[in-house]
DNA sequence: CTAGGCACGTA
DNA sequence: CGTACGTGCCTAGG
C-alpha cells in the first residue's frame, strides 16, 4: 500500500523551536540549531513509524497570503517571528535536500494549503496519507485514508488523528472541523470566534443543523446570550470559515510520483549533520535506515570460496606471487590494543578472478608459511581499509605485511581530513554508489570485522568487503591524483603506517614502582585537600569534582563575586578560581585549587599504570585520520599530552624509562618549529634573519619591535612577544592577546601594530593565506596536504572567523605535521642502512623519543640530527634540539 | 546506559 | 574574541 507522508515544516520546526532549550542546541560555533534539531528528530521518528512510500515537506513562503489580502488582521498580533528562528529553516531545507525530501511552497499560500493540495491528489490517486503538522486547521483533512499527527507537549509526543480521534475530541466529524473552528475562533491565526462559545456550544449546534450552513439558516432558533452573541458575529464566523478553509487544488510545481521516497545522499547527510554536530540524530538516522539503503543501484556480487591447505599454496605460492596486480584484503576479526592482536581469518580479492577466505587458525604449516611469504613480500601490492590495526593483528599472529600501495582510508583522509570517520560502507556509497550488504552494523569502523567463522554470510561479507576495499582504492586514487595529494599517500602516510604499527608495538617502558609510588604522593595530597576544602566550607556533602555543586558553594553559600557564563552557569576553572583567590583570599579556593592538580595527576598516573602491559612498557595506539590539519593523535593512552609544565607533572615523565638492553633515551624536538614554517611560507626578511642571526628569537624580535638592542630586552617584553608570536599563528586578535598578557587591547594593539610594522611580509602573508583559501576553498601545506573550509564564505559571521583562523593555522600547524612525518620516514631509514639497533618510540608532534641501543648513542645522534633537519629544506635553517637521558624527563633536560 | 559539557593535559 | 587533540568526571536525558 503506497503511502504519502507530509510534514508541514514551518509549523514543526517553530515549535521545535519554542519546546527545545537554544542552550542545549547550538553548533561550537554559535549556530542556533533547535528548529532543525527538532524537526529532524521528528522527522526521523516518523519515517520509522509511518514507513512511507512518498514524502514531502511544505513551507510557507511568506506572510503575505491570499487570506491576509482578505483580512488584514489575519495572524497579526504575533510578536515577530525570531530571527534565531528563521535562520534555521535555510538550515532545515539543506537536511531536507541531504534527505533527498521534497521541498514544497508557493506563494501567497500556506504550507497547510500545499498539504491539503497534496492530500487531494494522493487519496484520489488512491494513496493513504499521513500529514504531519503543528496547525490544527489541517484537522479538517482527515478521513478514513487520511490521519493527521498533531505534536503535543512540544514536540515529544504526537497525537495520531483519525477520524474517531477528531471526533472523541471535538464531538464532530473532521469535515465539520472547519465549521467548528469557525465558530470557535483560532486565537493562532487572531480569527476570534463568538463570544461565549466554545468547542461544546459550537458542535452541539452543528450536530443539530447538520453543518455551518445549516446553523447560518436556524440562526434566529438559537436562543439566549449564545444566540444574540452568534447572530452579532455571524459575518465573523462566515469569514473565518472562508480563511481556513484550506485550497485543495492549488497549481504546484511537483507531481505525487516526484515524492516517491530516494535514498539519501549520504555524502551530504555526513556534510550537512557534520556542520550541525548532530551526531546523535546521524547515527539515529543511519542505524533506523540502514536496511533501507540497499536500494542503492548494483550492490556486489562475488565469487570466492573457503580455501582448504592446497589452494592456499596454489593460491598464494602460485598465483599471487610475482603477480604486480593489487589485492584487496580484510583481516576478519581483527583486534589490537595494547601490543596485543589476533584475528581470525584473511579474506583476499583480487580485481579479476575469484576471491578468497582463509582460515588462519587451521592453517597447515606449509600453507601458513606460502601465506606469510605473500604478506610479507615488499613487492606482492596489497589494498587494505584502515590498515594499521589488522597489520597489528597480522603481526601478533606471527604474519608480517608489507607491500601496502594502498589504504583506502588513509586516501580517504587525505581527500577530505575532516570527518568524523572513514567508515567503509559510507566510502563505497559515496565514491562508488554501491551499498555493502546492509547488515554491516559490526562491522563498521576500524575495518574490523567481528564474525563467526563458520557463518557461510559473514565469509561472503568478508570477501565483498575486501573487493570493495580495492575498488574504492581506485577511485580515492583518481581523486588524490587530481588534487595533487597521491604523493602525500604514497612518500608519507604510507611509509609511516608501518612505522607506526612498530613504535606501537614497541612501546615505552615505564617504572611500575614509580608510578605506583607517585599515585599514593597524589592520593595523599587529593585528601589533605579535600579535607582542607571540606573544612574551609564547614561542609563535606560537596562532591568537589562536580561543577553545579562547586557553583553552588562559591556563589550561593559563600557569595563570591560572579565568574565568567558557560552554556550551564558560571565558571570554575582554574583561572576564574585563581582570580577569584586573589580578590577573596578564600581558603577554600585554594585548597580547591590543589585538589584539582593533584586530582588530575593521579588520574593521569593511574590511567597510566592501567595501560603498562605484561612487557611492562606502555602501548599507545596513533590514529592517523584524525587530525584536520595532519597530525597524528595517541589514545589507549594519550601519551601526546603527558605533563611537562609542573615540578609535580615532570615526575611522571621520570617514569618512563630506557628499557633492558638498551643504554639511554634520547628526547630530540624542532626548536621553534612553526615560527621557523612562518618565517619560510611569508618569506619575510626580518624573521627570516632573526633565525639566521642564530640569536634568541623572541629577544631578536622583541628588539624590533621595542626598537632597543637584542641584550636590553626584558625578560617582560621577551614574554609579550613571544605569546604574540606564537598567537599569530592562531589567528589571535588584539583582544585575546590583551586577555592572555593582562594588558589593555589598545595596549595589546599597539604591541601587534609594532610587530607587523617590523614583520610586514608576516602580515601579508596571513592575509594572504585566508584570501587564497576562500578563493579555492581550502588551504595547503608544504607538502600540499588539503584543508577544506567551506566556512570561509559564511554569512554567519561567527562561523567565517572560525574559518578564518582555522585557514590561518593549518598551512603552519599542518606543514610541521608533515615535516615530522618525513623526519621519520628519514629516521626510521637511516637506521634500517645504516644497521643500528636503536628505535623510535614515541612521537609528540615536535618530537620523538628513541630508545638508544648499547653503543649506538653517537651515531644515533648525528642520524637523527641529520634526518630530522633535513626532512626538508627552506629558507631558514630547521633546527634540532637532543638530549639523552634514562628517563623521558632527563632526556628532555 | 549514553552523550554532552566542563575542565585540563600536551604541541 | 587562538589552533589541534584525548580523557575523566558529572549530569541530564533516554
Amino acid at each position: 500500500m503506497n503511502r504519502l507522508l507530509l510534514l508541514d515544516g514551518h509549523s514543526l520546526a517553530y515549535r521545535a523551536f519554542f519546546a527545545l532549550p537554544v542552550e542545549n542546541f547550538s553548533t561550537s560555533t554559535g549556530q542556533h540549531t533547535n528548529a532543525v534539531y527538532g524537526f529532524t528528530a521528528m522527522l526521523i521518528n516518523v519515517l520509522r513509524d509511518e514507513d512511507p512510500t512518498h514524502v514531502a515537506v511544505a513551507f510557507d513562503v511568506s506572510r503575505s497570503t491570499f487570506r491576509a489580502a482578505e483580512y488584514a488582521e489575519y495572524k497579526a498580533g504575533r510578536s515577530a517571528t525570531p530571527a534565531e528562528f528563521t535562520g534555521q529553516l535555510a538550515l532545515l531545507r539543506e537536511v531536507l535536500d541531504a534527505l533527498r525530501i521534497r521541498h514544497v511552497e508557493l506563494a501567497g499560500y500556506e504550507a497547510d494549503d500545499v498539504i491539503a493540495t497534496l492530500t487531494t491528489q494522493a487519496r484520489a490517486a488512491g494513496l493513504d496519507v499521513v500529514v504531519c503538522s503543528g496547525d490544527r486547521d489541517a484537522f479538517q483533512l482527515v478521513d478514513d485514508g487520511v490521519t493527521m499527527l498533531y505534536p503535543v507537549r512540544g514536540v515529544s509526543e504526537v497525537w495520531r488523528m483519525d477520524p474517531a480521534a477528531v471526533e472523541a475530541k471535538y464531538l464532530v466529524p473532521p469535515e465539520r472541523y472547519s465549521d467548528l473552528a469557525a465558530l470557535v475562533g483560532e486565537s493562532s491565526d487572531n480569527l476570534p470566534g463568538v463570544p461565549g462559545v466554545g468547542p461544546k456550544t459550537a458542535a452541539k449546534w452543528l450536530t443539530t443543523y447538520g453543518d455551518l450552513g445549516g446553523v447560518v439558516a436556524h440562526v434566529d432558533q438559537i436562543g439566549g446570550k449564545v444566540g444574540d452573541a452568534l447572530r452579532a458575529h455571524l459575518d465573523q464566523v462566515l469569514r473565518n470559515r472562508r480563511l481556513n478553509t484550506l485550497i485543495r487544488d492549488l497549481d504546484l510545481p511537483v507531481a505525487l510520483e516526484d515524492l516517491e521516497r530516494r535514498t539519501w545522499d549520504r555524502e551530504e547527510v555526513h556534510r550537512v549533520f557534520d556542520g550541525l554536530e548532530f551526531r546523535v540524530l546521524r547515527d539515529r538516522l543511519f542505524a533506523t535506515f540502514s536496511t533501507a539503503a540497499d536500494e542503492v543501484a548494483g550492490g556486489f556480487e562475488i565469487e570466492g570460496d573457503r580455501l582448504d591447505d592446497a589452494g592456499v599454496r596454489a593460491r598464494f605460492a602460485d598465483g599471487y606471487a610475482g603477480s604486480r596486480v593489487p589485492v584487496g584484503v580484510l583481516a576478519v576479526g581483527a583486534s589490537y590494543r595494547q601490543g596485543v592482536g589476533d584475528c581470525d581469518a584473511l579474506a583476499v580479492a583480487p580485481h579479476e578472478g575469484a576471491a578468497a577466505y582463509v582460515d588462519l587458525t587451521r592453517l597447515g604449516s606449509q600453507a601458513e608459511a606460502a601465506l606469510a611469504d605473500w604478506l610479507a613480500d615488499p613487492n606482492a601490492p596489497k589494498v587494505f581499509h584502515d590498515a594499521k590495526p589488522q597489520v597489528q593483528a597480522l603481526a601478533s599472529r606471527g604474519l608480517p605485511v608489507r607491500g601496502i600501495v594502498s589504504d583506502t582510508a588513509l586516501a580517504a583522509y587525505l581527500v577530505r581530513p575532516d570527518q568524523r570517520s572513514y567508515d567503509l560502507a559510507d566510502l563505497v556509497v559515496r565514491h562508488l554508489g554501491r551499498e555493502l550488504s546492509a547488515d554491516t552494523e559490526s562491522a563498521s569502523g576500524q575495518g574490523m570485522l567481528d564474525l563467526g567463522g563458520d557463518d557461510d554470510e559473514a565469509l561472503e561479507e568478508a570477501m565483498i568487503r575486501a573487493r570493495a576495499v580495492l575498488d574504492l582504492s581506485a577511485s580515492l586514487t583518481g581523486e588524490l591524483e587530481a588534487t595533487g595529494g597521491a604523493g602525500l599517500l604514497a612518500d608519507v602516510e604510507l611509509p609511516l603506517l608501518g612505522i607506526l604499527a612498530e613504535m606501537e608495538r614497541t612501546g615505552i617502558a615505564v617504572d611500575a614502582d614509580s608510578l605506583a609510588a607517585l599515585e599514593r604522593d597524589f592520593d595523599t595530597v587529593v585528601r589533605a585537600a579535600q579535607e582542607d576544602a571540606w573544612e574551609a566550607i564547614g561542609r563535606r556533602d560537596v562532591n568537589l569534582g562536580s561543577p553545579k555543586q562547586l557553583q553552588e558553594v562559591l556563589f550561593d553559600q559563600l557569595a563570591l563575586p560572579k565568574t565568567r557564563r558557560t552554556k550551564t552557569g558560571y565558571t570554575t576553572d582554574a583561572e576564574a578560581l585563581a582570580d577569584l583567590f586573589v580578590k577573596t583570599e578564600h581558603p577554600f579556593l585554594e585548597a580547591l585549587l590543589r585538589h584539582r592538580d593533584a586530582i588530575r595527576l593521579r588520574q593521569t598516573v593511574a590511567g597510566l599504570i592501567a595501560a603498562v602491559g605484561g612487557d611492562r612498557r606502555i602501548h599507545t595506539t596513533y590514529l592517523q585520520t584524525i587530525a584536520a590539519t595532519g597530525r597524528l593523535s595517541s589514545t589507549d593512552p594519550n601519551l601526546q599530552n603527558v605533563p611537562v609544565r609542573t615540578e609535580e607533572g615532570r615526575r611522571i615523565r621520570e617514569a618512563f624509562v630506557v628499557g633492558d638492553g638498551y643504554e639511554t633515551l634520547m628526547s630530540a624536538d624542532y626548536s621553534q618549529i612553526e615560527m621557523r614554517i612562518m618565517a619560510h611560507l611569508s618569506g619575510d626578511d626580518g624573521l627570516i634573519a632573526a633565525f639566521a642571526s642564530g640569536e634568541d628569537l623572541h629577544s631578536f624580535v622583541g628588539s624590533q619591535v621595542f626598537g632597543v638592542p637584542p641584550e636590553d630586552v626584558t625578560a617582560a617584553m621577551r614574554s609579550k612577544v613571544k605569546a604574540m608570536s606564537y598567537g599569530l599563528a592562531y589567528g589571535l586578535s588584539a583582544f585575546g592577546l590583551s586577555r592572555q598578557l593582562t594588558i589593555t587591547t589598545e595596549e595589546a594593539r599597539g604591541l601587534m601594530d609594532g610587530y607587523f610594522a617590523r614583520f610586514g611580509g608576516v602580515k601579508d602573508y596571513l592575509d594572504e593565506v585566508v584570501q587564497v583559501a576562500r578563493g579555492v576553498g581550502y588551504t595547503q601545506t608544504m607538502l600540499g596536504r588539503r584543508r577544506y573550509l567551506p566556512d570561509l564564505t559564511s554569512d554567519n559571521r561567527q562561523r567565517r572567523e572560525m574559518a578564518e583562523r582555522m585557514a590561518l593555522n593549518a598551512p603552519i600547524q599542518g606543514s610541521a605535521a608533515d615535516i615530522i612525518k618525513l623526519a621519520m620516514i628519514g629516521v626510521d631509514r637511516a637506521l634500517r642502512a645504516e644497521g643500528l639497533r636503536s628505535r623510535m618510540l614515541l612521537q609528540v608532534h615536535d618530537e620523538l623519543v628513541l630508545e638508544v641501543a648499547p653503543g649506538e648513542l653517537e651515531p644515533l645522534e648525528r642520524l637523527v640530527r641529520r634526518e630530522m633537519g633535513q626532512a626538508v629544506t627552506m629558507d631558514v635553517p630547521l633546527e634540532v634540539h637532543i638530549g639523552v637521558g634514562r628517563s623521558w624527563h632527563a632526556a628532555a633536560h
